[in-house]
DNA sequence: GTCCAGGGCCTAC
DNA sequence: GTAGGCCATGGA
C-alpha cells in the first residue's frame, strides 16, 4: 500500500469532480430513508432498491415504528424488488428494533452519540457491516468516515494504487489519512462527494465490463505508481 | 441463458 | 483466518 500520506487520494478526487460534478448524494429525502437505503443496496443495484423503496413509502408504513409493526411476510414482499428480500427483512427488522431501542427511533439522538461510538454500536446489529455502517454514519449522522465498497476496491486497486485484498480498515485509513484537496475543509462534505463520485466512475467503468479507457482517472493511471 | 450489482453471514477447512 | 457458498431480483 502507498504511504497514507501521498496526495493520490485528493488528486483522484479533483479529477472526478471535473468529470462528473457535484452529485449531491445520498438519493433519499431524509435520513431515516438513508438508513433504509443504505441495507437495501447491500449487493444491489441501487434502481432496484428504489423500487422497494416506493412499495415501503406506498404502503403507509415507512417510519421506524411502522416498519417494526408490520409482519414479516409483508415486510418481505415490499422489499422482494430489491433481491435477497428474506434476508433484508430480517436484517431491516433488526436495524430498527435496534434503532428504536436504543435511540427511540430518533435520528437526532443517534446523531448526538460520537462517531467512533456508534459505529462500533451499528456493527454490533445482524447484518450491519463495515461499508452499511458507514454509509449510514455519513450519509444519515454527517459523521466524517469514508466509505470503501466494492468499485472503491476494484478501481484504486486496479490503478495499482492500493491492494484490493486489503482489509476495509486499512483502505478506509489510506484515504482518511491523506490531505483534502486545497479549498476543502469539511470531511464530512468531501467523503460525501467522494463515495459518491467512485460510485459514478464505477457504475461507467466497471460494468457490465471493465473499461479503463473510459476512466476519469486515466490521467494520473500512468503517473500514479510513482507519484507520493 | 448467463452474469453481476453501491454486502454480510455462516460454514468448513 | 479465510475462502467459498448463500441469499434472490432485475437488467444488460
Amino acid at each position: 500500500m502507498i504511504d497514507p500520506r501521498n496526495s493520490l487520494p485528493a488528486a483522484a478526487y479533483e479529477l472526478l469532480f471535473r468529470a462528473y460534478g457535484s452529485q449531491e448524494w445520498w438519493p433519499a429525502d431524509s435520513p431515516f430513508e438513508v438508513m433504509v437505503g443504505a441495507i437495501l443496496t447491500q449487493h444491489t443495484s441501487w434502481e432496484n432498491v428504489e423500487r422497494a423503496l416506493a412499495r415501503l413509502k406506498a404502503s403507509g408504513s415507512f417510519s421506524c415504528r411502522g416498519l417494526i409493526g408490520l409482519p414479516l411476510d409483508a415486510l418481505e414482499e415490499y422489499l422482494r424488488p430489491s433481491g435477497a428480500y428474506r434476508v433484508k427483512a430480517r436484517r431491516l427488522t433488526a436495524y430498527l428494533m435496534f434503532f428504536q431501542e436504543t435511540y427511540g427511533g430518533s435520528v437526532d439522538s443517534m446523531r448526538r452519540t460520537s462517531g467512533t461510538d456508534l459505529r462500533s454500536k451499528l456493527l454490533s446489529v445482524s447484518g450491519i457491516g463495515p461499508e452499511t455502517a458507514d454509509c449510514i454514519l455519513l450519509y444519515a449522522m454527517d459523521k466524517p468516515w469514508f466509505v470503501i465498497d466494492a468499485y472503491t476496491r476494484r478501481i484504486f486497486g486496479r490503478l495499482g494504487w492500493v491492494d484490493p485484498q486489503a482489509n476495509y480498515e486499512d483502505l478506509q485509513a489510506w484515504f482518511q489519512n491523506a490531505p483534502m484537496p486545497g479549498g476543502l475543509t469539511d470531511r464530512v462534505v468531501y467523503y460525501n462527494e467522494y463515495h459518491a463520485l467512485v460510485v459514478e466512475l464505477g457504475k461507467r467503468v466497471c460494468r457490465p465490463k471493465p473499461d479503463c479507457a473510459a476512466c476519469a482517472l486515466n490521467a494520473i493511471c500512468a503517473t500514479g505508481k510513482t507519484a507520493s
